[in-house]
Parts: C-alpha cells; structure tokens; sequence
DNA sequence: GAAATATATTGAACATGTTCACTTTTGTCT
DNA sequence: AGACAAAAGTGAACATGTTCAATATATTTC
C-alpha cells in the first residue's frame, strides 16, 4: 500500500524488471570482458544470465546496445571523476589532462569490447552511429565535460564554443589509438594524448599573446571557420 | 597445345571462374549502389548473378570483402588519375589538391555503401580493419600515391616521410565526412578538404621559410616525433 | 476482488552471413 | 582416350542476431 522510498532502491515494485536489466547488463559485460565481444552470443548472455534469449531484446535492442549502455555508465563516470579532479587546477593544460587521462583510465579494462562502438561509424543512419542524430544526446553529454574541462580558463569565446568539439573529436580517435595499442598499459595512448595537449595549448596560449597574435590569429580564424562550416557544431 | 595470348585476355582457358567472379563482383556493387549495402543479401547477389550462394563465397572471404575488393579497385583507379592529372602541376598545393579531389571524384557515386570499410575500424584483428595488419598492403598503397603527389616539392626529409601518413590519415577522414556529406554533390567535403590542405601547405611553407623557421621549427619536430611515437609509420 | 491493462518473460521461428561435404567441370599427364 | 588432379560450383546445414505471437505476472481500475 505504502511504496515511498521504493523506487529509490532498485529493488522495487515499479520496475520490477530493472533488476533483470542489471542482471543482463552485468552478465554481458563480464562475458564481453573475458571472452571478447564478437565470441559471446547472445544466447550466452542470456543462458548465463538465467532468462530468455527475448528478454535481453526487451531490454537492449541490440548486441551493440549493450556496449552503449555500458558507454552511457562510462560518460557518467567520467563526468564525476572530471569534476572530482578538477577541484583546484586552474591551468588549461592540466584540466585538459585530466579529462583525458581520467577517460582511458575508465577505460582501461574494457579495450576488448569497446570496439564495437566503432561499427556503425560508417553508417550515418545507424541509430548506433558515433556521428549519428541517434547518438545526439550523449555527444552532447561527452562535449559538456570538456566544456567544464575549459571552464575558468581565460578563453576567447570562438574558442570556448568551438574547443570542446575538437577535444571531444580527439578524444574519439585517442579511444580508438587505446583501442590498437598494445604497450603496457596503454602508455603509448597516454604520451600521445599529452603530446596533442601540449600542442593545442601552445598553440591557443599563442593565439592570446599579444605578441605574436597578429601572425596567428587570421590561423586561428580560418580553423575555427572550417570547424564551423564542417557543421561540427550545429547539430541539426 | 599452343597456349600464347591466353591469359592476357580474361576470356582464356586458365582462370575460367574469373568470369564468374567479375560477375559476382559486378552484380553487388549494382546491388549495392541501388538498394544499399545492408538491405542486399548475398542470397540476392548469387541469385542476380545467376550462381549459388557458395559460390560468392568461394571468390570473396565476407560480404565487405567484396567492398574490399570494390576499394581496390578505386586504388588503382585512383593512383592512375593522380598521376594522369598531375602531370605539369608543380606545386605543392595544387598537387595536393589533386589527389584529394580525384579520389572524391572516383568514389562520388558510391557513398552508400563506402561505410563497409569502416565496419571493423574498432577491431584490431580483423583482417579488413582499416588500420590492422590485414590491409598493410592496400594502405601502403594509398599512402604511395600520396607519396607521388608530394614527390619533386621542395621538402625536408622528416616530411618527406610523414606527410603521406598524415595525407592518408587525412584523406581517411575526409571519406567519412563524404560519407555522412549530404549537400549537393558533397561540396562541404571539398571546401573541407581545400581548407584543410591550405592550412597544412601554409604550415609547412612557413616551416620552410628562413625567416621563421626558428620559431616554428621546435612545432614541426614536435608534431613530427609525435607522429613517430605514435607508430603510424613503423608498421610493425 | 474481478476485470482490464500494462509490464515481463518465454522460446520457437525467421533472416542472413557463412561453412562444408559433395558434384561437376576443366585441364593435365600418360 | 582414360585416369587423375585441380578448380569451379552447388545447395543444404549451421550459427547467431533478431522478431514475434503467446503466456505469465504485476498493477490499476471499478
């Protein structure tokens, strides 16, 4: 009769399935970790999860829409841990590294499967697309953190509208490096994501200098006119 | 008994199932290109072309194999334009300019089912992984034409090197802003690709210059050594 | 509390990429 | 020509992602 507090433990009436959704989530997960994702089957997920092989489509729509899920959970981690490792730096470069760092170390145990992220890159009508309308909302969600990565530091506002695209668009193609990379704990990502910070922040610490900005500024203008008319940002 | 002459024609005795295979090869790509990549099954492809199913199996490994093979065949194409139309053409720019273009130019039709190529972008072991080791020789290739382009500028030798990486890499991007470019006839990718190949020319003559090569000279190595580390080049 | 509705769950059926044991065709050797 | 081997081709069977009609369970309505 009473059901306060109900929905806010899992275990509640309302939404009883929630928790088979967990149980399918976690199962495919630890599945997707130890034996690889392409391997598991659906059927497995299933079986291991003790439901029917239709209950995992109830659910998820796709093998893929798993990993999604799993991605969404990554976004909201890494949007805590950003925000946790954030207090108190100031500097630009530092932020910087720490939305990147703080990413693949999220990462770090799921390259085996996070590839299937990748597979409807191709295909713009893909619900499941990278690029796609249908991943719209948590690009967006995955800009916000750099956005607040870039936040407080002193930038000029073409900058500050168009910066977070690009770190989110490097940040994409770091992931898929990370993906490749086999060196020991991933280091090789790790020194390349350092080394595209480095430079980006000479390069926009430049474009301030009042020195030097007459030579770089019109450079500053034509990438960011190209970000822009590559429609980047628009996001019809 | 005199057997001369035979296998330069593809209607010769040795290799009979070169027929079937073009036809198979023909077949899907006008499946492809006028229902789409996903929606044509190979059923359909066999049946179009008037064999069994096994036997698109026996000339082609997968269903983006035959993609594969389609992409190729825009390489060879590709590498004859290129080299067609840069004949006279001196600078850097324009040369550039041309083999970028060209390539768009060969693959204009065929956006809808381009996105094959990307469908394993996330799995380093699959033997059609755009970046995996199963398709070192095609992207040796496509690097080798960009490699012709910039060949007889006036360039250092770490340059020399890198940039037809880099191009690749470029050219890798430019194909998927193509694919997912809706404007009439793709003229966004174009102005993109001229952008961008401005800002790399003007970068890579200021470099040059005497005068200020000194303070961009330290960007170049950077950028450089990165690119090194990052093994783009080793192709281990 | 019974009927009606919404939510969960099932497992068989389906579609399609792929494999494979088997047959047919073609070329070679004697 | 006939035997043999290699190449070409067949189509049924298989594996797996996905759909769906049917059923069970919970919730709401009256």
């Amino acid at each position: 009769m009473f059901n306060v507090e109900a929905n806010v433990i899992g275990t509640a009436k309302k939404g009883a399935g929630e928790k088979t959704k967990a149980a399918i989530f976690e199962t495919a997960l630890e599945l997707f970790r130890r034996r690889g994702f392409e391997v598991t089957t659906m059927r497995d997920i299933a079986r291991s999860a003790k439901v029917a092989t239709g209950a995992a489509y109830y659910y998820f729509p796709s093998k893929e829409a798993i990993v999604a899920a799993y991605y969404d959970q990554v976004q909201r981690l890494h949007a805590e841990k950003v925000r946790l490792e954030l207090g108190g730096k100031t500097g630009l470069r530092e932020r910087l590294g720490v939305a990147m760092h703080s990413k693949l170390e999220i990462l770090k145990d799921d390259r085996m499967f996070l590839g299937a992220l990748f597979r409807y890159t191709g295909d713009p009508d893909h619900p499941l697309s990278v690029f796609g309308k249908g991943t719209q909302a948590q690009r967006s969600q995955s800009v916000a953190i750099f956005q607040e990565a870039i936040a407080g530091t002193d930038l000029s506002e073409a900058l500050r509208q168009l910066l977070p695209w690009v770190l989110w668009l490097a940040h994409l193609g770091m992931i898929l490096v990370f993906i490749y990379d086999e060196t020991e704990g991933q280091q090789r990502t790790h020194r390349l994501a350092d080394g595209i910070l480095d430079l980006l922040t000479q390069f926009i610490v430049l474009t301030s200098s009042a020195l030097v900005r007459p030579f770089v500024q019109p450079w500053q203008t034509k990438v960011l006119g190209m970000l822009r008319e590559a429609g980047w940002t628009g996001e019809t």
